[in-house]
DNA sequence: AGACCTCTTTGACATATGTCAAGAAGGTGA
DNA sequence: TCACCTTCTTGACATATGTCAAAGAGGTCT
């Protein structure tokens, strides 16, 4: 990460214009569009995605998700963090287990800026 | 596996309807979609494929990116290079310059792949 | 209370990534 | 040929990232 480039903040706007629609994106934008699908680039984050996706209410437990991938829990733990700091899952403690469900516009957001000016 | 208690939460696409139960993720498919995130996951990268996507036929010559973000040359070939390698841009020799043009199919492919496992 | 279960944090480590300086490679024109 | 221009590669470095083991935090059950 170049050091002439701002900080991020924690929250960025959930939406961001698509990628050809305006002159130049500033460094904030591309800053906070570099760190959400910095989140989605890897492919442990996407199998758990994927996962939670396909359950009925997009969520999933923790101790379902970490056998998917074959890594220790704190790895898991690790991931889905992750997740959650990009806005992209929300957590929530129910009994002994926790749950992630996806936040699906969130990843609508940003396939809806990768679509560029043609849709 | 602890039970799953159903959390009826009103988060419903924005777009389209939810899609039947999509394939599960391969871990090739994972890595090869992460692969090419990654090359999209980078504010200068962004920058330059954003400054391309407004030129008129979508390219652009180093000499007119470098200046852009404020980098080494070396780094900014560094940062095309990984474009190419995921294959979001072309490179081509035109004399001493060397300009690069945006495969839009190739992002377009990206954002799709977001869409349907997300609604 | 105490044992037990699930998940997260901490600390440590190896690898990956972004960056620059120096020099090389490819092309132009005298 | 030589000087010059643009871009790339190499080598080195600092930081970021993914991973695990061990310990901790939060919740349940007898």
């Amino acid at each position: 990460m170049p050091k002439t480039l701002p900080m991020l903040q924690d929250r960025s706007p959930i939406c961001c214009p698509p990628l050809g629609n305006s002159p130049r994106l500033t460094t904030d934008d591309a800053l906070a569009l570099a760190l959400r699908l910095k989140a989605l680039a890897d492919p442990v984050r996407l199998q758990l995605l994927v996962h939670m996706l396909n359950q009925p209410d997009q969520e999933a437990c923790t101790c379902e998700l970490a056998p998917l991938v074959e890594l220790s829990e704190p790895t898991i733990s690790h991931h889905l963090k992750k997740l959650e700091g990009a806005g992209l899952v929300v957590k929530e403690r129910r009994g002994m287990s926790v749950y992630y469900q996806v936040v699906p516009e969130a990843i609508h957001a940003i396939a809806q800026t990768l679509h560029l000016k043609c849709c």
